[in-house]
RNA sequence: GCCGGCGUGGUGAAAUUGGUAGACACGUCAGACUCAAAAUCUGAUGGAUGAAUAAUCCGUAUCGGUUCGAUUCCGAUCGCCGGUACCA
């Protein structure tokens, strides 16, 4: 369907851009601090497959924004560049034994070319990899600021393995209780990893929340992934001996119905516990829990399982011995690692309870009986000696009173996030920049002993020890200590992904100064980011990981500002179309024919389909590839149509007939100017108006992100003028700079054609007469009892009235109104006139 | 289960603070152009009854409420999508 010669116009202009360097940027002081603007998009992990349709979705919003913001006067930064460390290289490289930094350097050429391919005003000369050794360094410098702050440390808590690729996983790297890449069941492993401290942070992370132009179900999420609770400690004695279980509660208030206690398989003090005659059982217990993955122990685990460890506490306020037991239902990671049971009024306890026979004891007032359900709701206490009779709130804060006093307990906080496990046993990603010395213990590296480089292997799979592919290299492993100079090892653990991508938006704004992370002066010039467009899936993880660095070097005095991103949009992501048979299985889209307009069948047994919405996938044979895309419909109007598809937040499916009027719409564009003559004549008065209509409401729609009307009223204008004769200069050259940010390469084609020297990129922003906007008639609704009856076309500005008048005078009206009696009038100036009649 | 989001024509979707539901686009139909087709241009297009560009009724997932008036506000239900996993 090739008309307007998209291929060579497109490959012009970009050529334009990048000789004529048209997007550098520069922090020039001549643009007050209101003037500049710090636009950023997620980097993409540059993959062998190639970027998607999902990827010009968030590129393309930001991209029409920046360009928005440069016409409007703005110093604008906009950079791209790549987060290529990361698994599937490695991987790769484990398969082919191909290096994955050759590998990750041709798919970011692949990357590069298509990104530009679309036209993109980035500024291509501050891009970054996360994988280079000059950004890598500082990726390096900033965990040994960490270090120093002692917000790292070493630990030994249990973490998932994979018995396949003989390595930890993180918690996000596990799906369904299986190994994300190879599918293997995960099994729990004490491995020594390096942690950092995100809980220290905790509160800040959770308030600062509040100060974030963020969409409120992301702040949500990531407040509910803090997850603080306020509630207490309290101390059990443990029956005959000196040791005491805490036990963290938000419920104090119902201290007098735990009659036993649990502590987590995990807990240190589970040895001491476990009677003698207990022991082999107890032992037996725990092994069967660190065979079991998360999942095993919450989902499928139906049923409560547990033993006794043949020891008792002492409840401390009412002094009667109560079990000890051991159960896996309790995670070491979260609170004391201990609970008190309090079957009456908890759900998980109480089934505990009854597959145990353990006591319960009801101390809420109950509207059920508490041996045949729990109670979970509300009551006034009971059983509870001095808090009977008491509500929640009063109770609670009675027995904290109680506790504190006889210094049994006190108030605590307790969080869901968990500290940050950092290390990783592979080869692709930044190593760890300390080295373990017999006299010194672990020592950091010196700033000038930095970038600590990755080592040439021979071989990338793991140790199989779950030490990294590092550690089989005895002549980078053995090293001397930075301190004393003696023998020493190097830490041979690699940092997560995660790291590069916590702090690249500060790299981009001095990507090759090589005597410190970013300037002082540059930082201060641009940053915050002042909006970051990306997945929804980031929602919590990389946004609260880059938090919580940048929160750490703004308490070091490195960076001046609180948060690193001002203001977040998620793009939706682009979904496709599946076809589902009666029993919702899919059918792959290549065995679908379309019999008639929306009616589909599988070809294999004339099966009736339905169209539904489903994720693009390889195996439904749905993906559809930007590379076609522009080879067959040129880069404006792949760029245009996903803004046109509908809100960029929502998630929205690719249909390519849908393209086809986008793609009708530029081709009526470009033969406005091949079949007219551009004249100096005054528009129409009707054309006039529209056009500033169309300013406004493009303005107004461009700024807000709204790009899918902005795009719709273009098509207003465009219409229109088509059914007129001819082309005044004014209306054409303003339709070009509307198109400007969306449709670059043609807006810049057509500027040139208009007589205007390059580029359009910094011609001012077109203004609108706010008079020309506004209609001196309305079309007045008449309504009786809120059905409409009538319109009527008249001059603004009507009285009360005279509406009224028009709306009793009106024939339709009157109709209606016969016979009846006005019990009221409802009229709204310029708007509409409701006449309720009995 | 819990948390968050969303349900509008055949399809993607519009609709300031509650005030004409369906802009724009796809698809479909018709007309113009053409020997013909494609492309293009112009027009029609939520559903029902009607000869009708007359008129009436129905219609924003379902049911109910508030209101002169509800896609918009409130309550309940159903469905879909995302997040999460016994958080004491």
């Amino acid at each position: 369907m090739s008309k307007y010669p998209f291929k060579k116009i497109e490959t012009k202009w970009q050529q334009y851009w990048e000789k004529n360097q048209t997007f550098a940027v520069t922090e020039d002081e001549s643009f007050p601090p209101e003037k500049r603007k710090y636009v950023l998009d997620m980097f993409p992990y540059p993959s062998g497959s190639g970027l998607h349709v999902g990827h010009p979705e968030g590129y393309t919003a930001t991209d029409i924004y920046c360009r928005y913001l440069r016409m409007n006067g703005y110093n604008v930064l906009h950079p791209m560049g790549f987060d290529s460390f990361g698994l599937p290289a490695e991987n790769y490289a484990i398969k082919t034994g191909k290096h994955p930094k050759g590998t990750t350097e041709k798919n970011i050429n692949n990357f590069r070319k298509q990104i530009k391919s679309l036209g993109f005003c980035y500024d291509w000369n501050r891009e970054i990899s996360t994988h280079s050794s000059d950004y890598y360094r500082w990726t390096q410098w900033i965990f040994l600021q960490l270090f120093d702050k002692g917000l790292a440390y070493e630990s030994h808590t249990p973490i998932n393995w994979c018995n396949e690729c003989l390595t930890g996983l993180a918690n996000e790297e596990v799906k369904d209780g299986r190994c994300e890449r190879c599918g293997t069941a995960v099994v729990r492993k004490s491995i020594r990893q390096w942690v950092l401290r995100i809980t220290e942070y905790a509160d800040k992370l959770l308030a600062d929340l509040d100060s974030l132009d963020w969409p409120e179900s992301v702040k949500h999420m990531q407040r509910n992934w803090i997850g603080r609770s306020e509630g207490a400690s309290v101390s059990f004695k443990i029956e005959d001996s000196d040791e005491h279980l805490e036990v963290y509660t938000t419920r104090a208030d119902t201290l007098f119905g735990a009659t036993y206690m649990v502590v987590s398989p995990e807990h240190p003090l589970v040895d001491l516990l476990a009677t003698a005659e207990k022991k082999a059982e107890v032992a037996a217990y725990i092994d069967s829990a660190a065979h079991k993955s998360d999942l095993e122990r919450t989902d499928l685990a139906k049923d409560k399982t547990g033993v006794f460890t043949g020891s008792y506490a002492i409840n401390p306020v009412n002094n009667k011995k109560i079990p000890i037991w051991i159960a896996d239902y309790v995670l070491i990671s979260y609170g004391t690692g201990a609970i008190m049971a309090v079957p009456a009024h908890d759900t998980r306890d109480w089934e505990f309870a009854k597959k145990f026979g353990l006591p319960i004891v009801e101390v809420l007032k109950s509207e059920v009986d508490v041996q045949e359900q729990a109670w979970t709701e509300d009551g006034l206490h009971v059983n509870s000696d001095f808090l009977d009779g008491l509500n929640k709130d009063d109770a609670i804060e009675k027995m904290l009173g109680w506790l504190e006093e006889k210094k049994l307990g006190k108030k605590a906080t307790n969080y869901k996030l968990r500290d940050w496990v950092f290390s990783r046993q592979r080869y692709w990603g930044e190593p760890i920049p300390l080295v373990h010395c017999p006299t010194c213990g672990t020592v950091p590296l010196k700033e000038e002993q930095l970038p600590l480089l990755l080592p040439e292997v021979k071989s990338y799979e793991p140790a199989g020890t779950g030490e990294s592919p590092l550690a089989k290299i005895d002549e980078w492993v053995n090293t001397t200590c930075p301190n004393c100079g003696g023998k020493a090892k190097r830490e041979t653990n690699t940092m997560p992904q995660w790291a590069g991508s916590c702090w690249y938006y500060l790299r981009y704004l001095d990507p090759n100064n090589d005597e410190r992370f970013v300037s002082r002066e540059k930082e201060q010039y641009w940053m915050p980011v002042d909006l970051y467009v990306g997945g929804a899936e980031h929602a919590v993880l990389h946004l609260l990981y880059a938090r919580f660095w940048h929160q750490v070097l703004y308490d070091l005095g490195l960076v001046t500002t609180k948060e690193p991103f001002q203001r977040l949009v998620n793009q939706g992501m682009i979904t496709s179309f599946a076809y589902q048979r009666k029993d919702k299985s899919l059918v792959p889209t290549d065995m679908v024919e379309e019999t008639e307009p929306d009616h589909f069948i599988e070809k294999a047994t004339n099966e009736e389909l339905e169209r539904v919405v489903a994720k693009m996938s390889k195996s439904l044979k749905n993906v559809i590839n930007p590379d076609d895309i522009i080879r067959e419909f040129g880069a404006d109007s792949m760029r245009m149509y996903e803004m046109f598809m509908g809100p960029l937040e929502v998630s929205k499916p690719w249909a390519t007939t849908g393209l086809s009027g986008v793609y009708r719409f530029i081709d009526r564009v470009w033969r406005l100017q091949e079949e007219r003559t551009v004249t100096d004549e005054e528009p129409s008065e009707a054309i006039l108006k529209l056009l500033h209509k169309t300013i406004k409401k493009v303005t107004h729609d461009t700024d807000s992100l709204n790009f899918n009307t902005a795009i719709s009223q273009m098509m207003v204008l465009v219409n229109e003028i088509y059914k007129t004769e001819s082309l005044p200069r004014v209306v054409w050259e303003t339709l070009i700079k509307l198109l400007g940010p969306y449709v670059p390469h043609i807006a810049e084609e057509l500027w040139e054609l208009a007589g205007h020297e390059p580029t359009l990129a910094n011609v001012p922003w077109p203004t609108y007469d706010e008079k020309l906007t506004i209609d001196s008639e309305v079309q007045i609704i008449l309504q009786v009892n809120g059905k409409v009856r009538s319109k009527s076309l008249q001059e603004k500005g009507l009285s009360k009235a005279e509406m009224l008048a028009l709306a009793k005078d009106d024939e339709r009206v009157q109709r209606w109104i016969e016979g009846k009696t006005i019990v009221k009038e409802i009229v709204v100036p310029d708007k509409l006139v409701n006449l309720v009649v009995k």
